[in-house]
DNA sequence: GTATGATTCAAACAACTGTTTGAAACGAGC
DNA sequence: GCTCGTTTCAAACAGTTGTTTGAATCATAC
């Protein structure tokens, strides 16, 4: 038996981690089979089942090797923030900038993977599958009220739900670019420059923040105030 | 032999088709079985095999019979506002709400499946699978260049490929918030109002026209011009 | 009635799935 | 040298996958 929280042949497990990350990125979890990982990692069939138990632990570790880092260091960019403040409210751009821009760092970086990672992330976002569903919620227990009361503590004029919609669709747009798919062959033409890693962040803050701050809709049955209300 | 576009026992084909959207919704492509289908369907295994060919080809029906009629309505919409428009270039709200707007109206039709089908497409913007990827540039390839030009002559100071890239960010913004995961469980406490089918766009619509007219980031290596420019 | 083509059905097909097995190989401590 | 726990390996496991088959059933036209 292995030894809980004891990595020893440390090149058989990382190389299963590498190929099944890439292999899930090109993919998906359901249509990459064990054959297919353990062939590209070039180990044995049953090294994922000795390593990892079952293909979902695998898929479970491929996450938290790196969600956990990534995870931290939004909260480390946060409480940075939070620490220059001296207790006053953050501005948007500077929650936007710890969480978002993290991730955009994160996937400019090809050498470590991070690349990989991120756009294997943007895609499960949306993923089906119940197990992976409850896996990410958990991952992500810990960082979500603490961007939540930031939120609210910035933006103490905008009601509370509108606030996390718009966490919400920015998620989904920054979760949308970094997976890469391009399904309406809109920007195919302007590929993103390998080199300049921060290309797409330059490009993506200023929306996401445009749309943090736009003005509120109308309220829609009950017109407590007429004309729309600036966000921000 | 069946003949081409004669569609008969209907019900038998309809059948499957409602199936198999509701399923992939549920589970994904790949996870959802033929047995699956056909048993949520009430109909014999062979059936999808000798009505469609094949599961890929089953899949691209499930899309092209909806998704026909949607591009066909986004389009409707930008010809009515350039009819009004008169030669004029097209406001950006305009644009916005023909292929956004119409999308989410769609996605409020809990009645006919349209629900389910936008869930569906939502999610496999983020597919990975080559064919559906193809399958998808191809039904949208009618639709695309005509928005495209639509947004250059509408935003004539904003280079072409800057609005390009927001254009990818708004279906980012919009098949996330569809496809209804939700995965970090932002939103949860806050469901949406079943019975108010527009409560998604008027959260949506402002975020997105607030992110495509957000002001522009300065330039990175090359500072041509100094200071942030407006978009719109 | 019969004939004809479309559709349905139960059964089987080969290929592939994730997982398990028990033996072989390895590596460090003595 | 030997021992012991870890890791690797080829082989096999039972179950599921999409697809095919050939006979049975149905609907329509004569």
């Amino acid at each position: 038996m292995r030894a809980i929280d004891i990595r020893q042949s440390p090149d058989t497990r990382e190389r299963i981690l590498d190929a099944a990350e890439s292999l899930f990125v090109e993919y998906g979890f359901e249509a990459t089979s064990m054959r297919q990982i353990t062939g590209r990692a070039g180990v044995n069939l049953a090294s994922i089942n000795y390593h990892f138990g079952a293909k979902e632990a695998l898929i479970q570790e491929v996450f938290r090797r790196r969600l956990t880092w990534l995870n931290r260091e939004r909260l480390n960019a946060l409480e940075r923030f939070e620490k220059e403040a001296k207790g006053a409210p953050l501005k948007p751009h500077q929650i936007v900038e710890a969480f978002f821009g993290v991730s955009l760092r994160m996937a400019a970086d090809t050498e470590q993977g991070g690349h990989t990672f991120m756009r294997l992330l943007g895609r499960t976002y949306t993923e089906p599958s119940a197990f992976v569903r409850q896996f990410l919620a958990d991952e992500y227990a810990a960082v979500v009220p603490r961007f939540k009361q930031a939120l609210f503590r910035s933006l103490p004029d905008v009601p509370p739900e509108e606030i996390l919609w718009r966490f919400h669709f920015m998620l989904g747009a920054m979760s949308y670019a970094i997976a890469g798919t391009d399904a309406l062959q809109l920007v195919a033409e302007y590929e993103l420059d390998e080199k300049d890693p921060g290309a797409l962040a330059r490009r993506l803050m200023p929306f996401l923040l445009g749309g943090l701050r736009a003005p509120l809709a109308e309220a829609p049955a009950k017109p407590r105030e007429k004309g729309p209300r600036r966000a921000v």
